[in-house]
DNA sequence: AGCGGGACCTGTGGGC
DNA sequence: TGCCCACAGGTCCCGC
């Protein structure tokens, strides 16, 4: 499930291979993957794409258009089994393959790269700075985990929900998801359902660092690969391997041995020690 | 106003 | 063996 360090690994692998390349053309196979508010993607033609980056679980492509209305952004939101990528030569076109970009690379070599999503959540946008001012979404984005202080989060956190409801909302801090928030609480021992507003000073300090270690040493290892997620050369992460608590409740909790809890909070599961985890 | 929960979507895997 | 259904979850939307 692509959240921030995923969709971090796919902007770095997949830069080198688009960096610098002209868009010839985008062929959408499924329209619902292409956002209401984009562009039409016949105006990604002839735009060069000079970055890819990341901003909360959003991949970005930088633009430079053809001309000054054309899109200055390719974003992407991959949701749940979105991926972005660009195939072998000759590769066939995939069951689940939404659209198609074709590239020509600096060398002026084609190239395709494609938008595959088998459970069809994913979403394409060509935008522009008008576009995103427009987009709820984009302006409702929390800050990202590594710029924020005790500060600002305290005063993000001031909330009724639970802690790991407030943890999911991307206005509250951007590019968590089930997974990464299940593992930081874990790590800096605090109960998911405790109210945000509850945690004292010391708690948030704790979650903020070790939230920050968690995306960091994800991001490291290039992500966690629970079935479909793979970064833009095909390869899985290993994360995975490090999971404290996510998918694992009914199993033996790694650091004192009791039995981890599964339990639904604001319909998400979540997986706790109650003996770590106050 | 703020929160909870259902809908969206399809592949997977557990149980019978 | 094969079928059915719950589950996976990020975001939007609706209702309380």
């Amino acid at each position: 499930m692509p959240e921030l360090p995923e969709v971090e690994t796919v902007a770095r692998s997949l830069a080198p291979h688009v960096k610098d390349s002209l868009i010839l053309s985008a062929n959408l196979l499924h329209k619902p993957t292409m956002h209401e508010l984009s562009l039409p993607f016949s105006s990604l033609e002839n735009c060069r794409i000079v970055n890819a980056r990341r901003r909360a679980k959003l991949l970005m492509l930088d633009l430079i258009p053809p001309n000054p209305e054309g899109p200055t952004l390719l974003v992407a939101h991959l949701r749940m089994t979105g991926r972005l990528f660009t195939p072998d030569a000759n590769a066939e076109l995939g069951k689940h393959t939404r659209c198609i970009f074709t590239l020509q690379t600096p060398k002026g070599e084609k190239q395709q790269m494609f938008f595959d999503d088998a459970r069809t959540f994913g979403k394409l946008m060509a935008a522009n700075e008008d576009i995103l001012q427009k987009w709820p979404f984009w302006q409702s984005l929390g800050p990202e985990p590594f710029d924020l202080t005790a500060e600002t989060f305290t005063k993000r956190l001031q909330s009724n929900r639970p802690i790991k409801t407030a943890l999911l909302d991307q206005a509250t801090i951007a590019g968590l998801g089930n997974i990464y928030a299940d593992e930081a609480l874990f790590k800096a021992g605090i109960n998911p359902k405790r109210l945000a507003k509850s945690l004292s000073s010391a708690e948030i300090e704790r979650l903020l660092s070790s939230l920050q270690a968690i995306l960091m040493d994800a991001i490291a290892k290039k992500g966690s690969s629970i079935r479909d997620y793979r970064d833009a050369n095909g390869n899985a992460g290993t994360f995975q391997e490090s999971f404290m608590v996510y998918g694992r409740g009914g199993q033996t909790c790694r650091l004192c041995g009791e039995e981890l809890q599964k339990i639904r909070i604001a319909g998400r599961s979540s997986v706790f020690c109650g003996k770590c985890q106050s």
